[in-house]
DNA sequence: TGACATGTATTTGTCAGACAAATAAGATCG
DNA sequence: CGATCTTATTTGTCTGACAAATACATGTCA
């Protein structure tokens, strides 16, 4: 019996691992085009099928996209930090979906790294940034708009107040905490219905922004989460009660 | 024209995107499994091969895996923290490869964030916690090891610290930045050859976690970066000055 | 000549049907 | 009762075909 390798991975799978090591170090280059299909499948001896499920996986990760027609074809993709940091809170929510993250370490979590954060931008922020984080508010503070629409302001406060600390490093990873607070900040508002209150510390926010107060930040950062977490105490006991009373379950 | 629906994205991504939606919110249930493939193309009108692209976009996230067989089929997967954060710090290291991150943002996030890290490891830490660093921290001290062997020793040893805040969420984003300093801590390794250093700060690194020191923590991770960022700047002129000199370039 | 329509080749997207390989469960035989 | 064999089911891969998009050349008409 000689050895025969036992793979266990598909092959399409070790072709989408091929050529993902050959991307990341530069074999292809980004924004160059691969080798057509029918010239991979022959290349590595399979099929059109088998190689087209391997480019598939890598669509899936945005290091490939592809075109048709004649000068078209899978190109190398240069993955956009909003691409990236999609994924990532994409990754984020399925966890928090799926009830491995439960709020009380998100809110921790975004205590520490959002301080940390803020601090920064205490010493990095623009005048642009400034700006970018004030009109975000002005649209938060619009009467009548729906809930969603808050909510989206909502993230784009805290997204500019993120990119206040001019770092992509920074702006990539938290982005991402703070998509994944984002189903929970939602059910809050449309249980708690009370607006004011965040609005006035988002104010408190800005303004400590302005005047680069580290200290001022921390507090109202401090005060923002202790009211999302009673809220949503808050909100999960209406809910319950909700879902005993009316009509019946399903 | 009656408004013929003008679809730009595929229909394999179309399906792919539908049935991600379908597991996050529930309508797949975890360890599940999906209806066969012949039954989802029945279903959804399409060919196999079609479904096929799909379900191995969401295989490529780790979303779904497959087994062969009566019994076997397509099974709503949980992805693991670490799946995730490979996943995702795979992510990352693209990033930084293609150069849309430099290393002094990359570092001044590590301080920031890290620094938050460790302050709620000094609260939070368990002994297995501390257990697991040190043991990390014997495993990079034994001596004649490789490089290689000494930087996942060193991955290992950050990842441990990073566990003992005890926080998914912080562990989830956390991972991604450590990763994605691999490459760069690998190549100061093979330029600077002087692991002391690094390992005497380590010791205090865990001296202080044993002690609940937050401030000492603090001192020792400046030290930790800032040697780091110094070693870096050197390995940067040793290796300009190698291109320029032996035989030529390429 | 120049602008516009038209064809044509190339490449991905999808389809249909087939066989190979793995594997769990039932059938068979000692 | 236990070990082995068969069988059915399901994914993995192959083959060959056609549809759709689209860059480029070609031709037509003013």
């Amino acid at each position: 019996m000689p050895e025969e390798p036992i793979i266990k991975t598909s092959i399409s799978k070790q072709i989408a691992d091929q050529l993902r090591t050959s991307i990341i170090n530069g074999r292809f280059k980004t924004g160059e085009r691969l080798p057509t299909e029918d010239e991979l499948a022959s290349r590595y001896g399979v099929s059109r099928a088998t190689i087209r499920e391997a480019l598939k996986r890598l669509a899936a990760q945005n290091l490939v996209r592809s075109r048709r027609g004649p000068a078209g074809g899978n190109f190398v993709n240069q993955p956009t930090h909003e691409e990236l940091a999609e994924s990532l809170s994409g990754a984020a929510t399925l966890l928090v979906s799926l009830g491995s993250m439960d709020i009380e370490e998100i809110v921790d979590a975004r205590r520490v790294l959002q301080g940390g954060c803020l601090k920064l931008a205490a010493q990095h922020a623009k005048p642009e940034h400034v700006q970018k984080v004030k009109a975000a508010l002005v649209r938060q503070k619009q009467a009548g708009i729906s809930d969603e629409a808050f909510c989206h302001a909502d993230v784009a406060f805290h997204r500019a107040l993120v990119d206040a600390a001019d770092n992509s490093m920074i702006r990539f990873v938290m982005y991402t905490t703070i998509e994944a607070l984002v189903p929970i900040t939602n059910m809050v508002l449309s249980y708690v219905k009370d607006r004011h209150e965040i609005i006035a510390i988002h104010e408190r926010l800005l303004s400590a922004l302005e005047q680069k107060r580290e200290d001022e930040l921390e507090i109202a950062l401090n005060q923002l989460l202790d009211y999302l977490m009673e809220s949503f105490r808050l909100a999960q006991i209406q809910r319950a009660e909700y879902q005993k009373s009316p009509s019946g379950s399903n």
